[in-house]
DNA sequence: CGATCAGGTTTTTAATTGAAACCAGTTTAG
DNA sequence: CTAAACTGGTTTCAATTAAAAACCTGATCG
């Protein structure tokens, strides 16, 4: 599944996505912070492939976004939720959407919003910030190579 | 390049994902947000094969996302600039670069990290919000299917 | 003028995807 | 209690896609 090249890359972005930037896995997450946790949901949702969506989540789960677990509802059979891991992952899906919603509509065009439920209302535009809260844009950032744990 | 399947999706993050969501489009990106601009630049960065990096750059200009001009520096060749909605994609890839900044490195191992030019330290983590200002997980929040511009 | 470089395209081969069939264990309906 | 249907896959095979390498055209450099 991974690339040599990817996999012992320094940057974060290039590991990302050689965990989970391929078409499908990036949709499974989308559905599972949708409450979806078992595997006919997950294909019922998506319409993909059955094996495709077995190597999948199988993928997720080895790397710990997903944990299986017994399901909820007391069958004999599994259920596939988030790990504290998989869950920070949502950031990333609401960008996705965010990115979508405003460049890939058309007015008038019906799609999926997201709204906090305590409110009721759209969330925030996400927005990249400084330590002092400063909105950056791309070209108030560079990216430097450094060692974790350098004191 | 797109699947029927997704392309008139109603959900804004399948439409994203199969505009920029394949194995090197976000890289590409990534790579642009670092001020690559040339063909032979981004083929060296990658080590991607030159006629896939020749699809995604003309994906990519199809959409939207870059701009083909002439080289800055007066040479007859073209550069890859990326236009105001290639640029919004900056919050999608900051994410991606702080999930795996967290979840994919061992302590003390080698990476790069973004950093503020003003003030040259670390951007903040990325956060969902509501209208009020308050930090939400994926279970203060429910989607739901919408027509844009309803009254 | 010849060599080299930028920016691709074409060809060929390898890997991945997806559809469909199949299958074992589980649950439900009658 | 038994047959049918459902769950969660695996296997097989055809078709699509990706990747490597060779090739090509025009621009630039010496």
């Amino acid at each position: 599944m991974e690339t040599a090249s990817t996999q012992n890359n320094e940057c974060p972005v290039a590991r990302t996505l050689d965990v989970i930037g391929d078409r499908w896995s990036l949709m499974i997450i989308r559905d599972a912070f949708d409450d979806i946790r078992r595997f006919s949901e997950f294909q019922k949702s998506l319409g993909v492939a059955k094996n495709i969506l077995a190597s999948r989540l199988k993928a997720l789960v080895e790397v710990g976004v997903f944990d299986v677990r017994p399901a909820s509802d007391g069958s004999a059979y599994k259920e596939y939720v988030l790990t504290e891991k998989g869950q920070e992952i949502f950031p990333v899906v609401v960008s996705l959407r965010q990115w979508g919603e405003r460049f890939l509509f058309e007015p008038g065009e019906t799609r999926s919003v997201l709204l906090d439920n305590a409110s009721g209302q759209a969330v925030m535009p996400m927005e990249v910030r400084s330590a002092s809260g400063a909105k950056l844009g791309p070209l108030d950032c560079h990216r430097l190579r450094r060692v974790d744990g350098e004191s």
